[in-house]
DNA sequence: GATATTATTCGTAATTTTGCGAACAACCAA
DNA sequence: TTGGTTGTTCGCAAAATTACGAATAATATC
């Protein structure tokens, strides 16, 4: 046992468990297109019940990839640009990993 | 209450869920660059005990991001590239979605 | 056969996640 | 003031995750 996880690895960690659940994707790909972005317009995409609903939107929002803003009663959400760029970024840099790149792996 | 997950939502959740550990994460990283890559030079680089590398590693085979082979007494793994390039394409054509397009976003 | 090496599996505990309905808060309208 | 609309929060239950040490399996070596 020897070293611990380097912020970066933190911080992308952080990004894939926000993702980590199908009604999350499906809600960020909501946001990204843009059909518009009303708690109501969610929940009614989702099989699931606004509590829920309510919860992931509080998990996304935590982990920085949207945000919401109060239009009294009702509640729109967006993505966060700012985060979602990095994630973008994080995640690209991450898989361009260039693999076996010193030709250390047989087969 | 509506619809339910598409089969790419579910995929690109199963990934980012096995993503979604700093452990898991630092494990691909480590597979990724190819310093060899046996369990023990794997749980050497962790901070954790050997049973939960063990887990770990198990979770992200599941999920299809790497694999194992047993080489007496040790056990190699590596990253699985066919779904690593996989993955690699969805994060890339997720986090490419446009956003804002039609211009409904106000701000 | 006894022992050493390597990694997985078992059993267990603590914590987190997921999900729901009911209750609540905030505001507007009648 | 009494409702009506919209979302969040509360309280709870079930399931999954994370972690560990001990036990086990599989194979080599003495």
């Amino acid at each position: 046992m020897n070293r611990n996880y380097s912020e970066k690895e933190e911080k992308i960690a952080r990004f894939a468990k926000a993702m980590g659940h199908p009604a999350r994707i499906a809600i960020l790909n909501f946001l990204a297109n843009q059909k518009c972005c009303f708690f109501g317009d969610i929940h009614e995409e989702l099989p699931i019940a606004k509590a829920t609903v309510s919860q992931h939107l509080k998990e996304l929002k935590d982990a920085g990839l949207i945000q919401g803003e109060i239009e009294t009663p009702k509640v729109r959400y967006c993505i966060n640009k700012e985060n979602w760029e990095l994630a973008r970024t994080m995640f690209a840099e991450f898989f361009g990993q260039s693999i076996c790149k010193k030709g250390e792996c047989k087969e």
